[in-house]
RNA sequence: GGCCCCGUGGCGGAAUUGGUAGACGCAACGGACUUAAAAUCCGUAGUUCCGAAAGGAACGUGCCCGUUCGAGUCGGGCCGGGGCCA
């Protein structure tokens, strides 16, 4: 029998599901629906190794609910708006449409080959208007709810190119391409309501129960709930100044005032004092980064000014204005207990301002007790603190919202980390923002019935700005109420708007509205969504927004958008460089002897650790060259094979080769089977190696759908092998030999579907794989009548015996002790307790 | 610094959730087939020690301690690696 030709059957089975139209959704109201989505791919104009990883899981969990007679939703599309387009139109002179569209066209081949089971029909681009159409349908309905509003924010501005700047565009505080350092400005621009959300979203996590707990734990911390108090402090030129602590129990160890140098307080103040300008340009100068403004030393100055403690007028504290408070937490200005938290710390040691701890740990004297380089943050006793001494933390801060709330001072609140999402991009390559700007009437909603607001055809990229504010007539319009000019919002939408509810979309691409309400309401939540851990904040919180933004609009009715997370591992691989230290291509070293040479010269090269593949480290392996090699289905197998699917996995030309193997393998089992029966055909009743065979076919059947079923597929794929070792060692023909062979296709059907698809024709079958049931085992056979039973001497192994299953326990005991290893073990000495667990153990404690 | 996760053969990893540690795969070694190689097939293999051999013994899941008849698995404390938040 001639070796399998993966190339030829692969391009064959193709063309065949396609032109049976296999992988359409189908809609069969008596069956269940399962939604299988992977996060969709940016059109970079190549499929890499992460992709295929991906897709495989996601294709292997279709294709196994499929056969187990779910209607199934597994679609693609691609998230087409962004960066990259605009460079490569900026550097090539191309359009960015063209180019995303030609770099889809590429990569839709490219996944094609993989022989992914996904309703093509579904497929869209994020950068089509007839998506984009309705995401600015829902952010005007989103504004008409109150979850859109526009207000002042900073932007990193490139003063040389006079454009607005991505956070990754900032290098070293300098633009990316001109070099210039940047500056922080202040644009008016559009927020979405996330923090209307925040308690929602938080208590929601808890219902997840199929995402990753460190996930969970992720948006947990992101959102950062804490409760603490809002009050104000009395200031020397008469006014009140409110500040948040999630401290106020430690009031009375307060050593200053501290404001934001972003709180208007202080601009007010900097603009009669031109050194406390310079100093706020300073702080301003570090960035927007919360590491870095962590990790800049503590700065501060005197505004001159003095605020009275709330519980003791003639007690002044200093009123500073340091860099390390945030004006987007809490009010911007915080009170300073330098004992008990750290940056107040390191602020009142720089400045020589009084520590005085008033929470004294457990065991501690009040009287001795002293701070040294760290704060005080654990429990502990309050002192020196009048009315609070001797209370615990919770008591006294209890006792302080008390006090403050019934002298109107102050009031208890809670305080989100979460930050309100600013959507407004100064790029033009994105989704327009449905808005207009008439002079006469303000900021207007554009119609409905005037979307989409299409991106012009014709953006020049080597302008000064933002190209779509620079287009000679795109912005022009008419005020949607007065009719008399008004102006575009020149802004397009975050990328991670476009990503927020394609999946929604999906249920069906043609729906007139945003999305269909039957749809949605069938398929949503998905089911199974596996992507990058990469993704584990942001699009999660994006999207779990949006469902609960479109839910208020009224476009569905479910809570959360993915009932099942999971988020798969990279693909790594070895890293090689010459002796210059430049990185080598795997394909540029050969391997001898476990050392590596530069291939051709025969130049020693040196081996580095295994890493993430990336184009700067070189240690990449194109797809589509494996597929070439080996086929598609040598590729799927080793993304399945070994490593669970959570954690890293690195590629190796002998992994590959051995997947490859397997192939030949099983097309070999398959092909040279003689003298089976027809398809079909009743198995008698058989005992022997027959019966051993028919076992182990059927618990093959519970474990490898035990094992996809929670996504262990390392695990699947080591049971497939040791069911195929079972079959090549059985001498058993016939019809048993025909179950075995069929359930090892229809096994595999789902990691290697090509395969299987010329498997199962070999074995005579009409039916597509595809279309065929997911195997049922016999209860019956994958039970067996006899265990072996492990024999331990005071918990040491001694033995093992074979007995009828749920033997009695006076047998067990009868054969354990009959064992030489037990007498030799026992040494004459007396049992004095034996331990019978059924079916597993009898320890025989001496 | 806090919280979380992970440490098992030469390597990737299994282990019925407290019950025979090392399944399955890679690499390795021995053999068969072959003029030879590739491919394929059969076999060996945690470590150390005893034995000519059959076989046997001790040790063994990062380290220490504990709970238990029994610990890779549970608890406490270290060491090392990674992640998130600071």
């Amino acid at each position: 029998m001639a070796r399998y030709n993966a190339k030829d059957s692969e391009k064959r089975w193709q063309q065949a599901w396609d032109g049976a139209s296999t992988f359409l959704t189908p809609t069969d109201a008596t069956r269940p629906k399962c939604y299988v989505l992977e996060m969709f791919p940016y059109p970079s104009g190549r499929i890499h190794i992460g992709h295929v990883r991906n897709y495989t899981m996601g294709d292997v969990i279709a294709r196994f609910k499929r056969a187990q007679g779910f209607n199934v939703l597994h679609p693609m599309g691609w998230d087409a708006f962004g960066l990259p387009a605009e460079n490569a139109a900026r550097e090539k002179g191309v359009n960015p449409r063209d180019w995303t569209y030609a770099n889809i066209a590429a990569m839709r081949d490219q996944l094609k080959l993989m022989g992914l089971s996904i309703d093509w029909s579904r497929e869209f681009a994020t950068c089509d208007p007839a998506y984009y159409r309705h995401q600015q349908k829902l952010f005007l309905d989103f504004y008409k709810e109150g979850l859109v509003y526009r207000s002042e924010a900073d932007v990193n501005w490139d003063p040389v190119d006079q454009t607005v700047l991505a956070n990754e565009q900032v290098i070293d505080g300098k633009g990316w391409r001109s070099g210039a350092p940047v500056e922080r400005r202040k644009l008016s621009q559009w927020f979405f309501k996330i923090t209307a959300f925040s308690d929602d979203l938080l208590t929601a996590l808890d219902t997840l129960d199929r995402w990753p707990e460190k996930v969970r734990l992720m948006q947990k911390n992101w959102i950062g709930r804490s409760e603490g108090m809002r009050f104000s402090f009395a200031l020397s030129n008469g006014r009140d100044l409110e500040v948040f602590s999630t401290r106020p129990d430690t009031l009375f160890g307060a050593s200053f005032v501290a404001l934001s140098p972003d709180h208007p307080l202080t601009e007010e103040l900097a603009a009669k004092d031109p050194k406390m300008a310079a100093f706020v340009a300073e702080c301003r100068r570090v960035g927007t980064a919360e590491e870095a403004i962590e990790k800049a030393e503590k700065l501060g100055y005197d505004t001159g000014l003095t605020a009275a403690h709330p519980f003791d007028a003639n007690w002044k504290l200093p009123v500073v204005v340091a860099n390390f408070v945030l004006m987007g937490y809490g009010t911007g200005a915080i009170f300073g207990c330098p004992a008990h938290d750290q940056r107040d710390l390191e602020f009142a040691r720089k400045y020589k301002l009084a520590v005085l701890p008033v929470v004294i740990p457990e065991g501690a004297d009040p009287k001795t007790f002293e701070v040294g380089d760290e704060a005080y943050v654990g429990p502990g006793r309050l002192a020196n603190s009048r009315f609070l001494d001797g209370m615990s933390v919770e008591d006294a801060k209890d006792e302080v919202a008390k006090r403050l709330e019934a002298a109107g001072r102050g009031t208890r609140t809670v305080n989100y980390r979460l930050r309100d999402w600013l959507v407004s991009r100064q790029r033009p390559w994105g989704c327009p923002i449905p808005m207009i700007h008439c002079a006469k009437c303000g900021v207007v909603p554009a119609k409905a019935s005037d979307l989409p607001i299409k991106l012009p055809d014709d953006i020049a990229f080597n302008v000064k700005g933002n190209p779509l504010a620079a287009h000679p007539t795109w912005k022009h319009t008419s005020c949607p109420r007065c009719g008399g000019e008004a102006v575009r919002d020149t802004d397009t939408l975050d990328t991670f708007v476009d990503s927020s509810w394609y999946f929604a979309r999906f249920c069906d691409t043609t729906a007139a509205d945003p999305v269909d309400r039957a749809a949605v309401d069938y398929w949503l939540p998905v089911d199974q969504y596996i992507g990058g851990i990469e993704h584990a904040i942001l699009h999660l919180l994006y999207a779990r927004f949006f469902v609960r933004a479109m839910k208020q609009a009224g476009y569905v009715k479910l809570d959360e958008p993915f009932a099942g997370l999971f988020t798969q591992g990279m693909v790594c691989h070895e890293t090689y460089k010459d002796k210059s230290g430049a990185w080598l291509a795997p394909d540029e070293v050969e391997k001898r002897d476990g050392k590596v040479f530069l291939k051709g010269s025969g130049e020693p090269a040196t081996i580095g650790p295994s890493e993430k593949m990336s184009k700067s480290k070189k240690n990449v392996v194109a797809p589509e060259t494996i597929i070439d090699i080996f086929g598609a289905d040598t590729i799927r197998w080793f993304m399945l094979s070994d490593t669970p699917p959570e954690r890293d996995i690195e590629w190796t030309d002998e992994g590959a080769d051995s997947c490859w193997k397997f192939v030949q393998r099983i097309w070999r089992l398959v092909s040279e089977a003689e003298g089976l029966p027809p398809p079909g055909a009743a198995i008698a009743a058989v005992d022997g190696a027959a019966l051993e065979l028919r076992r182990a076919t059927h618990r093959a059947i519970a474990a490898v759908t035990e094992d996809l079923a929670s996504l262990r597929f390392n695990r699947a794929v080591a049971q497939i092998y040791a069911f195929a070792n079972a079959i090549s060692g059985a001498d058993v023909p016939g019809a048993v030999r025909r179950e075995a062979l069929e359930t090892l296709v229809l096994l595999i059907g789902p990691m290697m579907p090509h395969l299987a698809e010329s498997c199962w024709e070999a074995l005579g079958h009409r039916q597509f794989v595809a279309n065929t049931s997911w195997p049922v085992s016999d209860a019956a056979l994958t039970a067996s009548d006899t265990v072996t039973i492990a024999v331990q001497v005071n918990g040491k192994l001694r033995g093992t015996i074979e007995v009828a299953k749920d033997a009695d326990k006076a047998v067990v005991e009868t054969a354990a002790f009959a064992l030489d290893t037990v007498a030799r073990a026992l040494d004459g000495k007396a049992p004095r307790k034996v331990i019978v667990v059924p079916n597993r153990i009898v320890n025989i404690v001496a």
